[in-house]
DNA sequence: TACATTTGTTTCAACGTTTGAACAAAAATA
DNA sequence: TATTTTTGTTCAAACGTTGAAACAAATGTA
């Protein structure tokens, strides 16, 4: 119960009769060591419960072997699970993670960063708050000189290596989709378009509409934060339309959910009345009834690189290694939600 | 870009031509320090944009004002509202949380527990995987006098503090409401009976049974991981017995999810052919067609008193505080899914 | 034998902050 | 005026680890 006193470096030396500076040196396997001096350290250590002094060491080094992670809610299998791959990759290499969540809001990721800042990380790795707009506390980071990168939500005026996937495509792969499967009238929730990847999706909607010669209509793309009461709301208004759609392409699949549950009150037929698309694959997308066709990002894949591309910079202290913009091939997964001919 | 060097303690008192030992005391406000220091301290602090450098203070303070949080998947909304609510709580004290994931797999929360232990964390907050039964780690924190506080997945026999519903009396709303409902033969969907809270379910859900004289059969009790999966494959067995149940209980909602999927397939009336209850009251429960009914866990307040305690824990020293034990009313909500009589 | 190299270790300062003790000056008390 | 108390600051050591430089001993080379 009693915090006992823990044993150091130093204790392990009194016992040997021999240096701190040696321990030290025999713990790290400094190759001037003998191998005699070594094995003995190992042993004192193991028996006297030897625990290195993280802090220590990192104050030393100067280096904390910390790594930020700052992400709108884990509450999404998309999040959750690249969170869990750069954890993967970064416990691998000795690096521990801070995840921060800033549930979206600009004041929240702004004390995350506050926080990792103080923390000593030895970098980032985010994807924004839907609220951010200014982009000066990530400025800051870079200013400090630590290593950032950002996912899926990234900015490019920031110059800084992002992940992602090719959100421009992703539309164009969806419209396509819902064209071949007779659609004509295609609405868009969309989320906001101050947001990059929002833009871009709404931009591959717009270009692969127009390229199929279907309507462009403001009144068939209406931005929001894309849950699920968005997704309702949005899909009232598109009912209440005296020209009603005949698809719906949601950017989210929250949102996608909300439209769907309106739909089936108010009994159309998904999808033959209305098609519906989601975005994010998130595993419900294949429960629901009729189950969801959705957008597959490579979650896992982008959590990969993003930790990998941060290594890269811890290793090279940040300088020396080129920009790096990594966008990846989307997949449609298609599903009950969109399939009209059987 | 470069890594400029960073503003120290001693750079301020370099300025003002006082000690290091003068700003120190000056930036944590100590009495004996005029407020003409303090404030000029302050100034030249901004001025030169010093932040601390938590490592060194962390070393001489013996403190690293890091709390450790292990879940097994962040995944859900039960663990991402507790977390949120934690960090709500910790960061106000000027904690900062780690978060670990364990991925319900023994192995990989050995790994996060050395992870944190290594990383100096002043205390932990968790909530056990699925696979753990030993319990050794766990012992190795408190042996190390380290604060720890168990949630929702606790152990009794590790005499820590905890945070939880009432798992058995959450069986007995369960049960109570579904026989209010007419069901006479209902089947259990249960979690590993190794792990407390889910044995007492099972228990909850075998004595509430035995209280309104119905049917106890073992095959009406299936134990799982609870996953979609898991739900799938029981609700299969279950329909192929001869003498089919007229209700479910899950002990998971996403188990549920899997069933009420199998029973739409083969074109089951839930609730009238075969009522279902889930627990956890994850959001998409409300959002399925039935909409599922579940047991609430009120996550936000278990997020709240786990950090409270903590604090409590570690403010005195992880002394002198008695055994904390705390036990909140779960809540049924009743939807769609097992109304029968409307 | 004389000298250079290698090997294994020690010495010492440093990382940036904190804190108790010491001290001088100022203010209060007698 | 002499003495105590208070106020504001400095001093010095410490937290545990690391790494460059110094050093001695052992080994190798000419």
């Amino acid at each position: 119960m009693a915090n006992k006193k823990k044993t150091t470096i130093k204790d392990i030396a009194n016992v040997l009769g021999i240096t701190p500076s040696a321990v030290s040196k025999a713990l790290n396997d400094h190759p001037r060591i003998s191998d005699k001096t070594k094995a003995a350290v190992l042993q004192i250590a193991k028996n006297l419960d030897y625990q290195p002094n993280h802090l220590a060491s990192a104050l030393r080094k100067g280096k904390s072997n910390l790594v930020g992670v700052i992400i709108p809610k884990a509450n999404s299998h998309f999040f959750s699970s690249i969170i869990e791959k750069i954890e993967d990759v970064l416990n691998a290499k000795g690096y521990n993670v801070i995840i921060a969540q800033s549930n979206e809001s600009y004041e929240k990721e702004c004390k995350s960063i506050d926080a990792l800042l103080y923390t000593q990380v030895d970098g980032i790795i985010a994807s924004m708050a839907n609220e951010t707009v200014k982009l000066d506390y990530y400025e800051k980071i870079k200013s400090k000189g630590i290593p950032l990168i950002l996912f899926d939500r990234g900015e490019n005026d920031l110059n800084v290596d992002y992940v992602g996937i090719d959100d421009y495509l992703s539309s164009q792969m969806v419209i396509e989709h819902l064209v071949a499967q007779g659609c004509k009238r295609i609405a868009h929730i969309a989320g906001f378009s101050h947001t990059r990847i929002y833009k871009n999706r709404i931009r591959g909607y717009r270009d692969a509409l127009e390229k199929f010669g279907l309507p462009i209509e403001d009144s068939l793309i209406v931005e929001s934060n894309l849950r699920i009461e968005d997704g309702r709301k949005i899909m009232k208004q598109l009912l209440e339309l005296k020209d009603r759609p005949d698809a719906v392409y949601a950017a989210g699949d929250y949102a996608a959910l909300g439209a769907l549950q309106i739909m089936q009150e108010h009994n159309i037929d998904v999808p033959n009345d209305i098609a519906l698309v989601g975005f994010s694959n998130e595993p419900f997308t294949s429960l629901v009834t009729p189950s969801l066709s959705s957008v597959e990002q490579h979650s896992e894949q982008i959590g990969q690189i993003a930790a990998e591309t941060l290594l890269k910079r811890i290793e090279t202290n940040n300088k020396n290694v080129s920009l790096n913009k990594l966008i990846l091939q989307p997949e449609l997964i298609k599903r009950a939600s969109s399939r009209k001919l059987q």
